[in-house]
DNA sequence: TATACAATCTCCAGTTACTGGAGGATCAAG
DNA sequence: CTTGATCCTCCAGTAACTGGAGATTGTATA
């Protein structure tokens, strides 16, 4: 198939496809005669892979350190599973900051009333010395 | 005060203030005879602000709007209640996404049991087609 | 006074992970 | 034979800084 379908395939953009390609995320696709690239449904999960780790927010290199211990059946999982546990980590703490700022933003907007600028909640708690 | 010093009292670094007087956050400071640039009691609240701001998670141009209204102060403060409406909407929205990565993440990391990346719940929720 | 060291200055390049577009070739269908 | 959809390569832009090179300037100490 060609890069318009393994795209839409996994819901990736063509650009990114070839991005991917670019960085060695999935290996230089063969081409046809006319030099568009040709790919294989193996393709189409390494993809697909690629695109769930991503979304579950492990970052390009983390992807690719996961990508190697995919190519290496026989290898030991223990780098998968530090990753994972790391992020896992990196994701909570990212959520605990979110819900503070999200306390906070709550705190601002019942702050404000209305008026103008000078009684306004927000403006006044943005200007606090004690935020 | 010189920069080093609004830095310090901010916790920000040199550099960033310099990068916020070039996109305009901060009023081009007047300089020292030497071209050092030097800033008043008033420069830091204002910094402060900036920061509170971008650590509350607004944009860099959300916090040029929220300035505005800052500025002026009969202005009605609207605008900057819509913005904080806005971001805390986002802000839960991004909680809501980072809470369903966490649950797939501890799923993954429940699925390994430290064998071989063939047999890692990690490398295969990943490649499974139901992810 | 000499000198060392800290702080400042102005560029400028790099980061992350794409995204979009220009300009041009190729392909299938009518 | 032309149209419209895809594809190609290359390049610039995004957000918000961060860090560094190379050059001054300011200050403290020997």
């Amino acid at each position: 198939m060609q890069i318009g379908k393994i795209a839409r395939a996994t819901g990736t953009k063509v650009n990114t496809v070839r991005y991917y390609e670019e960085i060695g995320l999935l290996k230089p696709a063969p081409r046809s005669q006319s030099g568009r690239r040709i790919y294989a449904d193996a393709d189409v999960e390494r993809l697909a892979f690629i695109r769930r780790a991503r979304g579950l927010g492990f970052s390009v290199s983390e992807v690719r350190s996961l990508l190697e211990v995919s190519d290496a059946p026989n290898r030991d999982c223990a780098d998968a599973a530090t990753l994972a546990r790391n992020h896992l980590r990196r994701v909570e703490e990212q959520i605990e900051q979110l819900q503070a700022m999200r306390q906070e933003l709550i705190g601002l907007a019942r702050a404000c009333d209305g008026g103008t600028a000078t009684d306004c909640g927000i403006i006044g708690g943005l200007a606090r010395k004690s935020a």
